[in-house]
DNA sequence: TATTGTTATACTCTATAACTATA
DNA sequence: TATAGTTATAGAGTATAACAATA
């Protein structure tokens, strides 16, 4: 098993398998992109048969769940600049999973909504992606599933309401 | 404040502020991209100074760390392609922060070095970049950012050692 | 044959600015 | 004036493949 922790490795002499993390150690940042990036790979294998990219997949899901949300709102929960929503709804009109419609009270707005199709790639998105989560969070205790996204969502707001110091 | 977790929003009728994250409620994937990808935003901001990226700043805490340690392991801690980090090195080497210097015992490997300049920015790095952490792990209560650490290294293992199922 | 470092290439994700139509 | 959507563009991050030198 990789040693991804601090150890005692003699400068000069750094091991194979281990490294010391030095000032890494203890920083988040550092450990949330390794963990990041991997998820990204490891999800893009699994609906591979997709090429679905995760972006429209979260788009997919938010407009199912939300019939008649606008871009713009898509855009500000799932963290996209508006002009990548443009992109990603685009795909998932050109495959047929959901539809754009002039909202009559606003008519800026193109209120979203996801067809039968949609719907049901969705489901079956939803499987694949729930056996891949279920595969990983089983390195988690029972409650710490719970826990992690939790903290996740904590430090999220943090940054979303607040200028960086 | 945000809304960000599910919510009871009607059909056809989203709010502005709220939306029901569906599916997705519950899906680590998602909070970890999104909250990655606004640290990774806002330690930008904070290290705007230097230019220098996330890799560059990682990169050189683990030469710094680990004397004479070779390219390719610095890619496998960090999770970077070997390819990746050649440029990364070469950046540091423009900077005067790091050198190679090819290894006598394996005359494939450069072994890596941070200079003195190189270890004086990263404590001036470390100072603005614990700061930032800190600021932001505050949203946590003080025994779980250890524990926040542990979850995300456990899943990080998981993936690294085993194939997507 | 396998590994280390390198180069070249392409693709995804994201950021930004400018534009339009609507409010 | 401000907002929603769009377009165009550029940059950062990463993945892949091919190659030379070395093991």
């Amino acid at each position: 098993m990789y040693d991804l922790s601090a150890n005692d490795v003699p400068d000069g002499q750094p091991d194979e398998q281990t490294l010391n993390l030095g000032v890494l150690e203890g920083f988040l940042g550092f450990r949330l992109r390794r963990l990041h990036n991997r998820m990204v790979q490891s999800f893009g294998q699994v609906l591979s048969e997709f090429e679905l990219r995760p972006g429209e997949f979260a788009s997919l899901a938010l407009i199912a769940a939300n019939p008649g949300v606008a871009q713009v709102d898509v855009a500000r929960i799932a963290n996209f600049d508006k002009a990548s929503v443009v992109a990603l709804v685009d795909d998932l009109e050109r495959r047929g999973w959901a539809e754009r419609r002039r909202s009559a009270e606003d008519r800026r707005r193109h209120s979203l909504y996801a067809t039968r199709a949609g719907e049901a790639a969705l489901d079956q998105l939803m499987a694949l992606a729930r056996k891949h989560e279920t595969w990983i969070t089983d390195a988690l205790e029972p409650d710490e599933r719970a826990q992690l996204i939790s903290m996740i969502d904590r430090l999220y707001v943090r940054l979303v309401e607040e200028e960086p110091r």
